[in-house]
DNA sequence: TTGAAAGCGCTAACAT
DNA sequence: ATGTTAGCGCTTTCAA
């Protein structure tokens, strides 16, 4: 079933189906009607590579996602496939372990499918210019930006929280009810990630609060998942049991700290208050409520595709936004004083 | 950078480039290796439009799966991915509303992707004929069957477990253990769907203990998600708070559910015993751990992609697989003798 | 072992 | 307003 056939069957000529396919005016609406009325009942569906094929450039936006069993990116998903629908655009989506480097990825994804742009969701920091150039397609950081690389501000856009400031704002809302003693649960201090911008900001607040760093009361996962943040605690507490609260750097995370530390005996609040960034819909339903900054998903999303349609269409510059989460107070967070 | 640039980089034919793209055997080392060294050099990488425009079939593989909020499907897919990858193809996904019409959507995608094949994920159980011949590519089913439509079972393969059964076993571990007053948390109970299924498998359990259903203790979700879970526990408590177990029909739903009677100052397992089906990473880390039914994930997926490759390459007939749950005995039973 | 050329389904220039 | 046709990048006969 192609273009050829629905054109025989109305008994016109195939640019007279393909003009009514894409909407161009110069149809008279009798021959309109007729094809409209073969394609819905000869079940025609246009071949997509073909079209691909031919156009200057196809219609659509790949996105990247690194980690994709982190449930908070699937909220962020489903905000970027809204708004590049309502774009007209397809968003094409390839997910990729954690471990992989989504440049290579998404250069790949970029050529092989033509896209005109890319989002990528929760990739690494440092890129350099040289690896750049092998995307040749404009593209958004989404949820992370370059902090570490050495990336010129003008050459890509992101869309993210302020990782750094927010992870500071999570231990200032622990210190100033009165913790001194905080651990902190994190996937890694150096891997030029979310989780080194977190730990910093982790340090910073320690520091502001005058509190005198403690590295036995941080502990790093081996994975970025719930059976290793599980495990992390326990490693934690097998070697301290006296800190009175936990930062974790991601709600998901949290919750597997928070079994393991009811697994402990310890609870929570009472024993051990804890406080994550995400805000995903699961840590609404722990028990208590999880104290979490929530991020803005919806606007991320939708800023990023944003962002990349402007530059696409000519209409802006590459821009760095920074969104602000919002405070969730849980019941997961008790003051000392 | 097409292949006519890397042919002429070469100075050889564009054929000659192509059979090394493909592995064919008929070409030197010499100028295999030349060529291999050139698409590296100058970072050509195969349009897939073109490609697949060419190719008698595709490598692609469609997924569709209605209702992808639901963290159940995640793992699912991943083991579909690796499957896939695994026989040298190409996963094509695409996620619709719970609401959505998985046939259409599989159908479009079947043609504008030029599909192999589709597996099927969270999908209606009523199907027709008339239906299915729109597909015109070998599907399968996974995670549920067409237990309510007039399709022949030749005509398609699915692979999930035995909705009613796993159901049935459910409840009866409750009525095993003492419990008379049984209420049930579902989406619906006639949507031709995993619900009602399941639903079924309760009243059978009810009526294999001799125990006369109760319709005040059935409480319908208005959607599947854990909102509307959480919003139909504080009704079903409003009307009744005499049971001593539920039966959710999904883990998520029933991490919410233990929220929804916490919150009304209920404690699980003391006060209500909760039992669920699916055995998501998340009911792990609940405190206490959700006592439920775990369907075999890894298995699921990949026998769903063999069905389905089995078939494609004339390998087998259609099946219908059925697979069973493990029992993970958390802490949200209690016996009442 | 290699090359030339046809054609996959579609769009868009160009012609009518 | 409609038809004719070139060509997008690739694979695959067929010929050499």
């Amino acid at each position: 079933m192609t273009i050829k056939d629905v054109a025989e069957y109305c008994g016109v000529s195939v640019s007279t189906v393909s003009r009514v396919l894409n909407d161009h005016p110069d149809v008279s609406d009798a021959v309109r009607t007729k094809v409209l009325e073969a394609i819905e009942l000869l079940h025609y569906v246009p071949n997509n590579s073909a079209r691909d094929l031919v156009r200057p450039q196809s219609d659509a936006i790949g996105v990247v996602v690194r980690g994709a069993e982190n449930p908070f990116f699937t909220g962020i998903i489903r905000s970027i496939e809204q708004e590049v629908d309502r774009a007209g655009c397809t968003m094409v989506l390839h997910q990729i372990k954690t471990g992989a480097n989504e440049l290579f990825a998404a250069a790949s994804l970029a050529r092989s499918k033509r896209l005109r742009g890319l989002i990528l969701l929760g990739g690494r920091f440092d890129y350099t210019p040289e690896q750049i150039v092998t995307l040749q397609v404009p593209f958004v950081c989404c949820t992370f930006t370059n902090s570490f690389g050495t990336l010129d501000q003008g050459v890509y856009s992101s869309v993210s929280i302020d990782d750094r400031l927010e992870a500071f704002r999570a231990v200032k809302y622990l210190t100033d009810r009165g913790h001194q003693k905080i651990a902190i649960l994190l996937d890694s201090t150096d891997d030029r990630s979310i989780s080194e911008l977190r730990y910093r900001g982790y340090l910073e607040a320690l520091e502001s609060a005058g509190i005198q760093p403690d590295p036995e009361l941080v502990e790093q996962t081996s994975d970025f998942d719930m059976a290793a943040a599980y495990a992390g605690v326990q490693r934690l507490l097998a070697r301290r049991q006296d800190f009175t609260a936990l930062f974790v750097i991601a709600d998901s995370m949290a919750i597997a700290a928070m079994k393991a530390l009811s697994d402990a005996g310890l609870r929570v609040p009472e024993d051990c208050s804890v406080i994550a960034i995400d805000g995903i819909t699961m840590s609404q339903y722990t028990i208590p409520t999880l104290t979490t900054l929530i991020q803005p998903t919806e606007p991320l999303g939708q800023q990023a595709v944003r962002t990349l349609l402007d530059e696409l269409e000519g209409r802006g510059e590459s821009r760095h936004l920074r969104l602000e989460t919002i405070l969730r107070p849980g019941g997961t967070v008790i003051s000392l004083s």
